[in-house]
DNA sequence: CTGAAAGCGCTTACAG
DNA sequence: CTGAAAGCGCTTACAG
């Protein structure tokens, strides 16, 4: 049975008040009695419950991290950066996998809250804006990546995509390619949409043409990458270069080249986007937009602590930097 | 500011036992003012506090995730694993990272100890039966995955390490292979002890000689594993195969081969341990031992919740399945 | 079938 | 510099 308060000051002689003062050190307490309690802390091992503590002060030093699955090559990194700097903070961390689903989203969110946590940093797959709006507020702030909403108690981090896809798209043309082929992905949320403009932007900066058949959607997975890529390398075989949503299609992409007799990057060149740890050792290396994912962890947890420190203030969005990294593949 | 069983109750014109019980329900409620509880907690969007909660019943209804870390290929499926069954049965979960340092282990048992979590369940890198003597109990069941303590209030679920080194050493062997050389990690931690033991054990049977000097060790990471492999197989060209302690030495020895001018499997057949998700995916594709990362997980949430269920029985150890997937390199 | 009281282990004003 | 009282939002015996 641990140690309570009571125990601590019925052992060193005072009130439970004096030992919540020496334990959480706030107050004027003369050395004598302090170095009294410090001793009967340690004699019993007394750690205070942190449940107890945050009936009271509505404070949990906890956070949730929602995400739509740790088993996305993309998360773990992400992950270790906010639980690095939340556990130096003093926070415990719930992870939660919403598997890109709404429902479970606001299931996990409201579990969350039951849990008392002092906030969370979701990654969304879907239209929040009802259940943020519900939620979110000063008692819990709410840090959403990748999509921006005007809501109090919410604050955002993003991810430089267009900006990414503008890279990519650019080394292939300074390549020498012109007949440059999209791998969309699926959704039309304003990540893949950002991925697919700064495709457009690129081609029109440069004059040229914008094929939409050479702009070819689907859930982003391999097995897919090399379907559509198939699909689309056999039909224009004019094609040169595929810029893909992510790693994992261009994997795919990569597949259908070899299937096809097609060399990687002398017929046709790939570029990926995220830099899983995957796409550095898969043959040829993948040429990608690397994502630095321990960063944005860390930019994330960092400006929820900042929500927690100062509520009522009101927060611009942070832009998580992304960088070319060339490879074999392009 | 959410609503408490109070305002419900005086909504629904019960008292706030009652309305305890409609949450709970438990004990005979007439119809009528049930319905009538349940409308008000409906108007109010009304939802427990599980800290409240937690402080009376001392369930918090939390678990605790030790592992070294999430980012290392192996976990997420296992995190996966747990935070599923986890999940489904009400349960939220703390991750946390112990980077294999006995002294953050403990700090962050702790800390989950403060945070009221029901359980824990922990991947150890080092020996920690005096902190688990002392943390453990009916008041904190433990589960340890891959070590046996034989302690009040923990539980283990093992790997079958070195069935599994057998299934990869045999596979050598029936390819034709003797001379097989063994990289073998660092630690001299029982899964690694193991993994070794199985490579004997199956050399011995048939009646193969053990060479100590083609036993080497060395940190299980992707470039140790190129070096090693490097320096083996020159010194001694003789070798043919060589059955790595993980997936990530199988990788480096394959740069090593090709480095040296040595087709894989041809020249030199390659075997790893895990299958983490790029063993698949690199090039030649690598032979390995599957671990069961979810499955896994899930029988370790599963023996947690049992122990929660009935605190004080004790449990025989779960061993967790191992199987040989033949793909390239051997 | 329903309620009033006590208490989980702390902290927060308020006194002295 | 130190303490007694009230209360955070619930549940647990105990009555009726």
């Amino acid at each position: 049975m641990p140690a309570k308060l009571r125990d601590v000051a019925q052992k060193a002689g005072v009130s439970i008040k004096t030992v919540s003062r020496v334990v959480n050190n706030q107050g004027e307490i003369s050395e004598a009695t302090r170095q009294r309690v410090l001793a009967a802390i340690a004699d019993l091992h007394y750690r205070p419950s942190k449940v107890a503590r945050a009936l009271v002060t509505q404070r949990s030093d906890t956070v949730g991290l929602v995400l739509s699955d740790i088993t996305n090559p993309f998360f773990p990194e992400v992950a270790r950066g906010v639980l690095d700097v939340a556990e130096s903070c003093g926070y415990n961390v719930f992870l939660c996998n919403s598997d890109g689903n709404l429902e479970r989203e606001t299931r996990i969110l409201e579990s969350l809250v039951d849990h008392g946590v002092d906030g969370v940093i979701i990654f969304p797959t879907f239209e929040l804006e009802p259940v943020l709006r519900r939620l979110a507020g000063p008692h819990l702030p709410i840090v959403v990546v990748n999509r921006q909403y005007d809501l109090p108690g919410v604050s955002t981090v993003m991810i430089q995509t267009r900006r990414g896809a503008q890279l990519a798209v650019e080394h292939l043309i300074r390549q020498g390619h012109t007949a440059i082929a999209m791998l969309a992905g699926q959704s039309h949320e304003v990540p893949q949409l950002e991925r697919v403009q700064g495709y457009r932007d690129v081609l029109a900066a440069h004059g040229l043409p914008i094929r939409e058949e050479w702009i070819i959607g689907g859930v982003p997975v391999r097995n897919r990458g090399r379907e559509s890529a198939l699909a689309l390398l056999s039909r224009y075989p004019e094609i040169t270069a595929i810029f893909a949503y992510n790693d994992l299609l261009a994997l795919g992409a990569i597949e259908a080249c070899q299937a096809l007799g097609r060399r990687v990057p002398e017929d046709c060149a790939i570029i990926g986007f995220d830099d899983i740890p995957l796409a550095g050792a898969v043959c040829p290396p993948l040429t990608t937009v690397h994502v630095h994912k321990y960063e944005l962890g860390r930019l994330a947890v960092e400006r929820l602590l900042q929500m927690l420190a100062q509520p009522d203030q009101t927060f611009v969005p942070i832009w998580a930097d992304v960088e070319l990294i060339v490879r074999a593949s392009a």
